[in-house]
DNA sequence: TCCAAGTCAATATG
DNA sequence: CATATTGACTTGGA
């Protein structure tokens, strides 16, 4: 009964753009002509009473589609010009803890791509940003915080507090640790930097890769394989939210007005959306370069780098690639250059402070053990890649051309099926930038988006092998 | 089972 | 101190 009515009345509550505030520089366009509507019912802070938590999620629910870039940004400038900080509001406003708040605010997916999940915290930040008390809220808690905290300074007694976790063992050896006995802690796995880019450049050939090749993947490294997977779960999906920002960057400045639905992509078929960009074509984007255009017309662009790839097929043609790289067979093997680390060694690294044991034996390292710099000083030529992943492998620049590899060589064999229109797919985005020997550095951010175009390829691929992909157009 | 999306929480950085 | 990054865990969907 009370639905509909409680129902729209929460909705505009969402929908209100913050009159409080008198930060709104920018201002939406849109003024709600309706006072508010004094459901009052509070703004239901956390889900801490219990009693609230089911109004925000049927809030959310029926929450019309909301910005949760300009929501985003104006909570960071609210909190920034106020001096709170984002712990403070992201346990007291959001129910989240710090680092979360950060990802979310520096980060915010679009709407449309956010799960019900998701959508709850943007709901609640645009409640309080709704909210014309939210600041000096905030405010208190942090007075009432500070206050806590100095009594606790003053009186080691505090009777309400249960002292933390510390206590307990007092003493513990802390420097030595000789046998990995102690699992209640566990260190937190820490990847060296050659580790992740063996990992980046394992992704760039595979980012799917199967059970063995983790395997594969977590033994050359010595890590264990859940650390592998995670990695691979992670760089996943974060690859995939950096495109995200993009979009709506770019979304909201070229085409700010029109309908505010930009969602719906409505796709016929593929409801995947996965769509979202293809793209992800190079931006080119000279270092911190202000300018860039923030056309959409990333699309033209991306067909006229794509023809000028054949520089790549230079480098395919070439034998300079070790071994395998046209025939694979069974063993797909790839060579991950471990990038020489300029001049500075590097040996010492290799024990990293995880002590990765697994149970029982295992002790396949053998060969990859200490690699580094011993054997391939240079010989790489040949004999190197043949095995050890992490080998030094300098046989060229592999710096650049690894990075945009993507041609996953043959391996016509895993993906038999679908592969064969997959390639032609491929050969469509084969980028190849070809001279970048300016600014190497940072392109990260062109690796990122090779990488994610890799993920959607073997997404397509997948998809593929029910029909005929021939249709795609890009 | 795998995967993606959200988070947490340790730790890096500023 | 604050904010940013990131490996691991949790949840929910095929």
């Amino acid at each position: 009964m009370s639905s509909s009515e409680s129902v729209k009345s929460l909705t505009e509550l969402v929908q209100q753009p913050c009159p409080a505030i008198e930060t709104s520089k920018d201002g939406k366009p849109q003024e709600s002509s309706e006072p508010p509507v004094s459901e009052s019912q509070s703004t239901t802070p956390l889900p801490l009473s219990g009693h609230s938590a089911l109004s925000i999620q049927e809030l959310v629910a029926v929450s019309p589609e909301l910005d949760t870039y300009g929501i985003t940004k104006r909570v960071k400038e609210v909190l920034t010009d106020n001096n709170l900080g984002q712990r403070l509001f992201g346990e007291t406003i959001l129910g989240l803890t710090q680092g979360s708040v950060s990802d979310l605010l520096a980060r915010p997916k679009p709407w449309h791509k956010l799960s019900l999940k998701g959508r709850e915290p943007f709901v609640r930040m645009q409640l309080w940003l709704n909210d014309p008390n939210n600041v000096e809220k905030l405010m208190d808690m942090k007075r009432m915080e500070k206050k806590a905290y100095m009594k606790r300074r003053h009186s080691s007694v505090s009777d309400s507090q249960p002292c933390e976790p510390s206590s307990v063992g007092i003493d513990y050896s802390q420097g030595a640790s000789p046998q990995p006995q102690h699992q209640l802690k566990k260190p937190r796995v820490v990847l060296a930097p050659e580790e992740k880019e063996a990992l980046k450049r394992a992704y760039q050939q595979k980012p799917y890769p199967s059970p063995k090749t983790i395997e594969e993947l977590a033994t050359q490294l010595n890590l264990k394989t859940s650390t592998v997977i995670n990695w691979f779960h992670n760089y996943r999906s974060r690859i995939r939210r950096e495109l995200f920002i993009e979009e709506i960057q770019a979304g909201s400045q070229s085409q700010a007005g029109s309908s505010d639905s930009p969602s719906a992509r409505s796709s016929r078929a593929v409801h995947s959306s996965e769509g979202d960009s293809c793209d992800g074509v190079d931006t080119e984007g000279p270092p911190e370069g202000k300018q860039s255009g923030l056309e959409v017309d990333e699309y033209s662009n991306a067909t006229t780098k794509s023809q000028g790839g054949q520089a790549e097929s230079a480098f395919e043609v070439g034998e300079e690639v070790p071994q395998d790289a046209r025939s694979s067979e069974k063993t797909e093997s790839f060579h991950l250059g471990m990038e020489s680390l300029e001049d500075t060694d590097d040996e010492g690294r290799l024990k990293a402070p995880r002590q990765s044991s697994p149970p029982g034996s295992q002790s396949s390292g053998e060969t990859l053990e200490t690699m580094p710099n011993s054997a391939t000083e240079e010989d790489a030529s040949t004999s190197a890649a043949s095995t050890s992943i992490l080998t030094g492998e300098s046989s060229f620049k592999s710096k650049e051309s690894s990075e945009k590899i993507l041609s996953v060589p043959s391996t016509s064999s895993t993906l038999a099926a679908g592969s064969q229109k997959a390639n032609s797919i491929q050969s469509l985005f084969s980028f190849s930038e070809v001279a970048s020997s300016k600014n190497t550095r940072d392109n990260t951010l062109r690796k990122k988006k090779a990488a994610n175009l890799n993920n959607i390829i073997h997404r397509l691929e997948k998809a593929a092998s029910r029909e005929e992909p021939v249709e795609w157009e890009f």
